[in-house]
DNA sequence: TGAATATTCATGCAGATGCATGAAATTGTT
DNA sequence: AACAATTTCATGCATCTGCATGAATATTCA
């Protein structure tokens, strides 16, 4: 039997060319909110963020790249750059001396604060804006489903 | 009265994180796929998709920008390397001697077709496996609701 | 123990992207 | 017609990203 091409109902591939459609305009918006107000990219708020939920505000690398998504030597730079600015410390890694520990500085969490006060409110806007609470609570539960299994 | 800085609900803050963790994984994983197979990267197959379309097979790269969501200097050099590999054609526009027009070659058409057939069902697995039918046109509805104003 | 394997992080290089600016042509204004 | 403003596209430069690989340490296994 021949192995049929799989084409995609008219359905899923709207939603497949929306959610590209979607994500980058909604970033785009939001990032030009964030450069308008002179803050780096939402990268870093990303890994500041991360850290200053830890109770220590101290992370490896290897676990923040699970947990924003980011690949290896694209982390390994961003922490050179948030490191050089200042933001963020790199402390030795007790039992491992292969890893490291990234810790967030009092400079990074006021950072990641005075970021949050521009980014919330754009997040507002541009799809709190757009959406009701039902309307927002039903897309994140859909966008969930495309995940691989686990939530956070 | 003072400017209350208006923070986004946990519900709107949740499809924001998920709309931008979903993208990259359900993108991360098809352009995996379309690598994979050998292929150029998708915004290649966006800017052929559109040309083919077209019944002369033609658009100015102004047309193509808002077509694709592409900035003009990025789609610029996007261009000249579709033209170097021969799938598009850039041709004097009629009439006006500063635009052009871009024209997909036989090769372009053909390119589009091959990627298709992987694409297709990369789509499919990736979105189609993960939604019902009725979840596809859910999802698709409620992110064009975060766009500007009309669709395509 | 010792050698092979695996894990963690960094880096050189090529390619892609963002930003500012430039070049060429057209349109608008007086 | 002549000059200014606008539109369309290209490009130099710095930054960022992807890929391959390297260096250091830790772990596994015979």
């Amino acid at each position: 039997m021949a192995q049929e091409v799989q084409e995609p109902s008219d359905a899923v591939t709207d939603a497949w060319v929306r959610l590209i459609r979607a994500q980058r305009e909604v970033v785009g918006r939001i990032e030009a909110d964030m450069k308008g107000a002179g803050f780096p990219p939402l990268t870093w708020y990303d890994v500041l963020l991360h850290l200053k939920r830890r109770p220590d505000g101290r992370a490896s690398p290897r676990e923040i790249e699970d947990a924003v998504l980011f690949e290896q030597y694209n982390l390994s730079r961003l922490l050179d750059r948030l490191e050089t600015d200042g933001l963020v410390r790199r402390i030795p890694f007790p039992g491992d001396r292969r890893r490291q520990l990234v810790e967030i500085t009092e400079e990074g969490r006021a950072l990641q604060r005075r970021m949050w006060g521009v980014y919330g409110p754009a997040i507002s806007r541009s799809v709190g804006g757009k959406l009701s609470e039902g309307e927002a609570e039903q897309l994140a539960a859909l966008l969930l489903k495309l995940m691989p299994s686990e939530h956070t």
